[in-house]
DNA sequence: TTACCCGTTCATGTTGTGTTCATTTTTAAA
DNA sequence: TTTAAAAATGAACACAACATGAACGGGTAA
């Protein structure tokens, strides 16, 4: 889950990097409105986080203009307090939810859960395939009743495979979730994690359970 | 526990906010209405005390607000003794309970956990795990019979992990819990805690009894 | 005042993860 | 079968995350 930050406070920022980061999203943050709009329309964002009073190009500037090019990423507004009656405008000009600075974090988070459930994207904290199920509270992977302990990478990647069930997912695509903005693309890393998750599943299954698609990626069947 | 006080006499909150502190509550104070409605709805808080006579904006009118936008935290309402008929006025607007000035503080407290207790909030004032036990209304910690001696701060936060058996609790979680309002972020007061419950509990086990999850926080196992 | 406790900060040591790289194995196409 | 590309693999390294010990300072009690 890849998440964009665009508040001009760089402290608030760096702690809700952390915060987010601490529950497995990959986080961006960029401090100006026009840097927003061009990271949002550059990269695939599964949640926009946008402040709204900035210098020069509001968070209300870069949500209606998001918009109109038919990006229909989901975005959270931060308001501060005496600006709550422009909550209407927000959601007026598209934006999904808003949040009164200063906040609370669990709020903050609660209401990206809630948001990325509505838009079909976060979907139930449990996965299961198979023999294996994933909780993402509890960050619990099991295997036949065994806990496989993952790192928070690992867990990551394995995460949004069993999201793509039966889709081949290719590593591009692994590496745009998994990490943040700046990748250098020429690399196995992705190829270096497939192979520690399958070992820590099971050494010998591991291969059946992510199959590899020859050409193009990697794939999880369901069932 | 996180308690929101809301009454406009200074002196008051400062009282009950260092009262409950001592018993391990987590206390932010405001002195009128809408700042109490704002907090309430920006942050949540597992119960809050609503002065009823306040300037402006009164207790009753912060209540009825609250529970028309469906929000059900437990309310404890203070009231003068000549406003004694206002009782049922204000159980009638969804105060759960209520409390005549000026009451000991004892009296407050035995309400509070009363009303946690009622609400599921509080749950049982026994926490077990393993060869773990504490006792929210006693605050003792026992660790195979024998008492653990721990000071607020890590009281609180060894509750807090007892709660959430098995899940990640991560740092900005704890910090939420724990602390007030604004708390900066950048700093391992968390950690320090973390190894200062270890060690009190047990100088060999204690890193089994709290587990660290890289990257994210930590945890306990039920079990 | 002095002594003490507790919450907090800081500096330093330790360890696991993320990452890179070189090498071997598999696969598909010529 | 040969060959080249793609993937798998094992090992090594650097650094961030965590652990740890000590010290500071404000508040409280003796």
């Amino acid at each position: 889950m890849r998440i964009l930050v665009v508040d001009d406070d760089k402290n608030l920022c760096g702690t809700i990097k952390r915060g987010l980061e601490e529950n497995a999203f990959a986080v961006d943050c960029v401090h100006n409105g026009d840097n927003g709009l061009y990271y949002a329309s550059s990269t695939p964002y599964d949640l926009i986080i946008l402040d709204v009073m900035m210098p020069l190009k509001s968070g209300f500037d870069v949500c209606r203009e998001l918009r109109s090019k038919k990006d229909d990423t989901p975005v959270l507004m931060l308001t501060a307090r005496d600006e709550i009656e422009d909550r209407v405008t927000g959601l007026d000009l598209g934006a999904d939810d808003y949040l009164i600075k200063p906040f609370d974090f669990s709020e903050l988070l609660a209401r990206i859960r809630a948001l990325l459930r509505r838009k079909g994207k976060g979907r139930s904290p449990k996965l299961k395939m198979g023999d294996l199920s994933l909780n993402t509270v509890t960050r619990e992977v099991k295997w036949k009743e065994n806990l496989v302990e993952l790192t928070t990478k690992e867990f990551v990647i394995l995460q949004y495979l069993m999201r793509n069930p039966n889709a081949v997912v290719t590593r591009s695509m692994i590496e745009a979730h998994a990490w943040d903005y700046d990748f250098d693309s020429i690399s196995n890393l992705v190829d270096v994690y497939i192979r520690r998750i399958r070992q820590k599943i099971d050494p010998e299954a591991g291969k059946k359970i992510i199959t590899t698609v020859r050409g193009a990626g990697y794939r999880m069947q369901k069932g």
